[in-house]
DNA sequence: AACATTTTTTGATGTATATCAAAATCAACT
DNA sequence: AGTTGATTTTGATATACATCAAAAAATGTT
């Protein structure tokens, strides 16, 4: 089954006929590690779910790459900018993997909540969810330490360490890979 | 004219039923400076509005306040997580100001939702500027220096300096008071 | 297996910010 | 206006983390 469906019916419910219409707009992708799923500036970002891979979300700050987030399988993701302003992402979209995702555009997206107002139910779910989940990483940022920060991931994501390399993790953390490295030694 | 009604239409449409429905929930209260409106675990968080005045929200971390944010006038608050997990929110908020605030309760609110579903789309586009501006802040507290986040914050709420003292914004920052006179100082 | 490349660790040193203590300034009240 | 309490600034020192350089370990390739 289209594993956005599945994902929007944890929300809420889900009409057949709005069912049929997502099922006719979500895109099935197939990609290879290292490739990009969005670039920033270039494509409207869209609501995607991660079939099995990883990904990493990133932006350029000095030149420099800083990742903000990672997905790994059966969350749906998106950043909420383009759905809510309607313009493209600053952030960059990678597969750390060999990854199948499905996905469904923002114009879609927004096409279907004027057809199906219903969905906005599950629109709303969805972004509250987020917010939850920024609330929980701006705490985090804002009074933990590099070393419990790095605890906080491990709860959250334990099964990121084994996939992602430790400049990967050091970014999104906020500090330098050596100090991770540090870190981790205790 | 209710400034909860008056925000709510800046999001999306509002039937006249469903502004009379809203317009009996909606409750009014005058403030003293220093009172608290939501004491963390105690009462079911809401949605409000500043009429006049001005509010922090902050929680407890090893017994010490750490703010969170700042309300001014005309904008529409409320911690996402009550509203999302129906759970009280961790956190408190407090006026900082002699204040006039307009509010609705979550139950309130979520009936509302259930007899006007209409209302799902201002809800959820509510929800997505929270994100939007949520993921500027984590930004700011990955990325940024602790002067960095003071000109961000001037940026984006200039008239609050003026308003707070040094210690309740260094707190915001992530700071010390000490730290924060030294950044002003240049 | 040997080589090249990438990733992780280690060491030496620099910098931003914290901590503790006290002085200076500002605001509130009689 | 003078006294009291709160807020802000300043100074001395400590700590967490960054930076730069290089070694060690792990991984990929022929």
């Amino acid at each position: 089954m289209n594993p956005i469906i599945q994902q929007f019916k944890r929300y809420g419910f889900l009409s057949s006929e709005a069912e049929t219409a997502i099922e006719g707009r979500t895109k099935h992708f197939f990609k290879k590690k290292h490739d990009h799923f969005l670039k920033s500036g270039q494509v409207l970002s869209s609501y995607f779910v991660l079939e099995k891979g990883l990904i990493r979300a990133y932006f350029y700050r000095d030149g420099k790459e800083v990742n903000t987030w990672f997905g790994e399988e059966n969350q749906i993701f998106g950043s909420i900018l383009p759905v809510y302003t309607n313009r493209p992402s600053f952030e960059n979209i990678q597969f750390l993997e060999d990854s199948e995702i499905y996905a469904i555009s923002v114009e879609d997206l927004n096409e279907l909540y004027r057809m199906y107002p219903e969905l906005n139910l599950i629109g709303r779910k969805i972004a509250e969810e987020v917010c939850v989940i920024l609330e929980e990483r701006s705490i985090s940022l804002h009074i933990e330490s590099a070393s419990e920060r790095y605890q906080s991931l491990i709860r959250l994501q334990p099964r990121l360490l084994s996939r992602i390399n430790l400049g990967h993790i050091a970014s999104y953390l906020g500090i330098t890979q050596e100090t991770l490295s540090r870190i981790r030694r205790y």
